[in-house]
RNA sequence: GGGCGCAUAGCUCAGUUGGUUAGAGCACCUCCCUUACAAGGAGGGGGUCGGGGGUUCGAGUCCCUCUGCGCCCACCA
């Protein structure tokens, strides 16, 4: 028999009166923060380290209970592996940078961002912004602010997962903005380039005309978009040649017309030419194999560019580039040169795509070139996830890091590192070879936007003032970070900047995934605390969602690939959705999304901890209100039992001495059954926990709470106040603190506030770092079958009284109980207990039977019999 | 069109390598205002395990097939 671990070994214990849940969450998050309950503390070894790659939220965002129900997930790992004794790291980061700020800041201050606009030393934003009239202001202002917007929206963040109650170590923090990670991503591109894994392209790219910035194409999103097919002529040696197109407003950049080489009907005009309507301009008729017959007229006009097959004809025929898309979406102001009959362009001239197309019809109607009436139809185009106009595609200079989207050898060994990769669930490895295999370009890091890390790179200029692109000049990486548009290259000065011969700065930025895709890095220390590094990379776990696999999770193991020639965690664990009643995605344009602190309000952190943690990993979880209100009860009920409990165990002897509480004391069957049932339940909880199974955790750990309060507690608190006696009050008292102190630390993870209240009043230090419970405290000679024998026969007795319709207080005059042999010698060694809970003042009699254990009573007060068998 | 997942009580979900009569919580009904707990306690009713076929002594579980739902990807002529 061993002794009872030191941590039930209290001095004093003392339960306040009118403990409460409200309050808790303020109290403890108080408590945590001064104490710095959850700071990292460096070990020997990278053995004794477990660490968490947390995700760095948008903090220009709203967070929703998603949000809340993720990082639950992973404090709840965090939390077990700490109580395990692992020296848990777990930083927290904001992600702070990138358009999602800009566009907030847009909104918030009524500006926007004018580089040509001079610096103001003293400006201050409209009191009342006017959305419809944003103010203009220089860059340097525009991220001034957006440093002072994302700071107030950080408070609220932090305040949120302390409300939370997540046990990050706040010291750890970082924001992806901040000085060091910009040198971080900086140092990071630049070894990129050096190896030559970053470059620098002039392609057609996909370009999003409201933010006019790049985008790639982990950040596209297929939706449907209403438009119409116009039937146009092509005037061909004999006769038109009609095509169909949803977007006749580029007919001004038609290059060819393409058909598939198998297409019958169009092999005869291979290799002739037909001129385009309006503009009379000369094309040829080409064969491709990307041409489908089956589609519009199977023959298709090739413009730069329409969509992407556009571009996959543009280079592989080798056709001219005719852009007359601008940046800002619109068609040119000049008229084309190529153009054969320029004057019809004055029409289209400045318009934005919808009016050119609605002029440009006009001309075809009036030509004759447009055959019959628009035929309406939804088809599929790329948006800007975050962006509300179809992408463009504009040949554009930008920044681009090889992904395995050009390179089979690469993208083979990125599928490679996704098998490698341990995942929970593990069919979410799917979603990343799935994603990997339907790559077609490489990452696209470059943004025409400026609240990000700059590229730290300039160009010479020539003597005609244009850049050299080949051959740029970069900074030392102890420089680093550097602002190219505020600093001056090495051997320069800045009165050279933009003047021929002088230089000129990289004016974009990196997309904020360029960045978080070093999350890893940035908080290990790499490069600037190599011990860190060493006792956190590669890091334990990847806790995301699954809708980003595709890009943070992707992009982190290229980078740590390109880095470190590694996996950047051992383990990718994926938490679902939140979706609302009907299984819809929650997003902001539904109206369904549920707004997480009047939640946390309401229920508290511990019932919504609670809902989070039955929701397994990977799965989908329907919002459901009276789902947090059983968490609810279960936390108060954890407070309720420890208070009942505690009175127990304080309750002084006969003699007036205080109860000792040693496991010697423990000799009662009943008592020692529950700790051997108790004991089983540490071990399933254990092996749950190990395999990130939280939820089966909880479940056997709630499951066994629940016959502790209603069978145990019940069955021995007569005994427990010394009805039977001292020793065997002893028993019952130290064997309820012992339960108790053991649940208590099952339960921590999942209801980290209730339960430190509760360690609190009999326990020095937190139950957080105290030691995840094993099942060498709990070798004591019991036998779990009895507990089960105890809860039939409850049963049986409850379902009587039930079935009479009397209280559960009335006194049974006579009782049988019948059960196999087995058990009935079991239960006759707890028949004090079974008296008393029971109030079974008169005869009892036990037979043996085949059957399930029954019981019969004859009640004294209401004089009718009752018969229950469970 | 490709991939992944799901389908078990009114709802949300468990159900291990196939093995007694399929479980839990919520909701519902009945009872009990029991000295820890009324945001409580006790008891109870409720399921052809999506349809069909197969393997087996035995299928919620394994195989085939069909249907429905969700998510991811592709789909701009």
């Amino acid at each position: 028999m061993t002794s009872v671990p030191s941590t039930t070994a209290s001095t004093a214990i003392q339960v306040p009166e009118g403990a409460a849940l409200e309050g808790l969450e303020a109290k403890w998050s108080k408590v945590w923060q001064e104490r710095k309950t959850y700071a990292f503390v460096r070990p020997e070894s990278r053995e004794q380290v477990f660490s968490i790659d947390t995700p760095p939220p948008t903090v220009s965002g709203s967070l929703h209970v998603g949000h809340v129900f993720s990082y639950t997930h992973t404090d709840l790992v965090a939390r077990y592996q700490r109580m395990n004794g692992k020296h848990v790291f777990y930083p927290m980061g904001w992600d702070d940078n990138g358009l999602p700020t800009e566009r907030r800041v847009q909104n918030f201050y009524g500006v926007r961002c004018d580089p040509t606009v001079p610096y103001q030393a003293d400006f201050t934003p409209p009191a009342t912004p006017d959305p419809k009239r944003q103010i203009p202001i220089s860059r340097k202002n525009f991220v001034e602010l957006c440093h002072e917007l994302t700071a107030v929206d950080e408070q609220v963040f932090e305040s949120l997962w302390r409300t939370l109650g997540l046990s990050v170590d706040w010291d750890t923090l970082y924001e992806t903005i901040s000085k060091s990670t910009q040198t971080v991503a900086q140092r990071a591109f630049l070894r990129n380039l050096d190896r030559g894994e970053a470059y620098l392209s002039l392609a057609p790219t996909m370009w999003d005309v409201t933010f006019q910035t790049a985008v790639a194409q982990a950040e596209l999103e297929a939706r449907e978009y209403p438009g119409h097919y116009y039937r146009v002529a092509f005037h061909g040696p004999e006769s038109p040649i009609y095509i169909e197109t949803t977007r006749p407003e580029l007919i001004p950049s038609v290059c060819a017309l393409i058909a598939h080489p198998d297409d019958e009907r169009y092999q005869h005009l291979f290799g002739t030419t037909v001129t385009s309507p309006i503009f009379g301009v000369e094309i040829p008729v080409l064969a491709h194999s990307a041409a489908e017959p089956d589609k519009g007229a199977g023959i298709a006009m090739c413009c730069t560019f329409g969509d992407l097959t556009d571009v996959v004809w543009w280079r592989e025929l080798r056709l001219p580039t005719r852009t007359i898309l601008t940046r800002d979406g619109r068609l040119q102001a000049e008229a084309p040169e190529w153009l054969v009959d320029a004057g019809p362009y004055a029409e289209l001239a400045g318009k934005t795509p919808f009016s050119a197309r609605e002029a440009i019809v006009a001309l075809l109607r009036t030509a004759g070139d447009l055959d019959g009436d628009p035929k309406p139809t939804t088809r599929m185009a790329n948006f800007y996830e975050k962006g509300d106009k179809p992408l463009e595609i504009v040949s554009t200079r930008q920044w681009y890091i090889s992904n395995g989207g050009r390179d089979d050898d690469l993208k083979a060994q990125m599928l490679a590192l996704g098998e490698q990769l341990l995942w929970t669930p593990d069919h979410m490895r799917h979603r990343y070879s799935n994603w990997v295999n339907g790559l077609n370009g490489d990452w696209l890091i470059s943004r025409q936007r400026f609240f990000g890390v700059p590229f730290p790179v300039w160009y010479r200029l020539d003597a005609e003032g244009e850049p050299e692109y080949d051959d740029p000049i970069l900074p030392d990486e102890n420089a680093l970070p550097v602002d190219p548009q505020s600093e001056t290259p090495p051997g320069f000065s800045e009165a050279q900047r933009g003047k021929p011969g002088g230089f000129v700065g990289d004016p974009d930025v990196m997309d904020t995934w360029a960045t978080s895709s070093l999350s890893p890095q940035i908080a290990c220390g790499w490069g600037t605390d190599e011990e860190l590094f060493e006792l956190t990379f590669p890091m334990d776990i990847a806790p995301q969602a699954h809708d980003i696999i595709r890009t943070w999770l992707f992009s982190r193991v290229v980078r740590a690939w390109f880095e470190e020639g590694t996996l950047p965690w051992k383990r990718a664990t994926i938490s679902g959705f939140v979706v609302d009643p009907d299984r819809k995605k929650m997003s902001k344009s539904k109206g369904n999304v549920v707004v997480p602190t009047d939640i946390l309000e309401r229920y508290g952190s511990d019932a919504v901890r609670w809902r989070a943690a039955m929701a397994r990993p990977g799965m989908d979880s329907p919002f459901d209100e009276t789902q947090m209100k059983v968490g609810r009860r279960l936390a108060m009920k954890v407070l309720n039992a420890s208070k009942f409990v505690l009175g127990i165990a304080t309750t002084p002897q006969e003699d007036g001495t205080v109860p000792t509480l040693t496991a010697a004391a423990i000799t009662n069957p009943a008592d020692l059954a529950m700790l051997a049932a108790l004991r089983e339940v540490v071990a399933q909880a254990t092996v749950a926990f190990d395999a990130f199974d939280y939820t089966t955790a909880l479940e056997v750990t709630e499951r066994f709470f629940w016959t502790f309060c209603d069978d145990v507690v019940e069955l021995v608190k007569e005994r427990g106040y010394g009805a039977q006696g001292t020793a065997p009050a002893e028993s019952a008292r130290a064997a309820l603190a012992l339960a108790l102190d053991i649940q208590l630390r099952l339960f921590a993870p999942f209801l980290p506030f209730v339960t430190e209240e509760v360690w609190s009043w009999w326990h020095e230090g937190s139950v957080h770092t105290a030691s995840w419970p094993t099942v060498s405290e709990l070798d004591l000679p019991g036998d779990a079958a009895l507990l089960e024998d105890v809860s039939a026969v409850l049963i049986g007795i409850r379902g009587a009284k039930s079935q009479a319709k009397a209280s559960m207080k009335t006194e049974a005059s006579q009782t049988k109980i019948g059960a196999p042999a087995e058990s009935l010698g079991r239960l006759r060694t707890v028949e004090p207990d079974l008296r008393a809970v029971g109030r079974l003042t008169g005869d009892i009699t036990w037979h043996v039977s085949d059957g399930p254990i029954a019981v019969a009573l004859t009640l004294a007060e209401s004089s009718q019999g009752g018969t229950r068998t469970p």
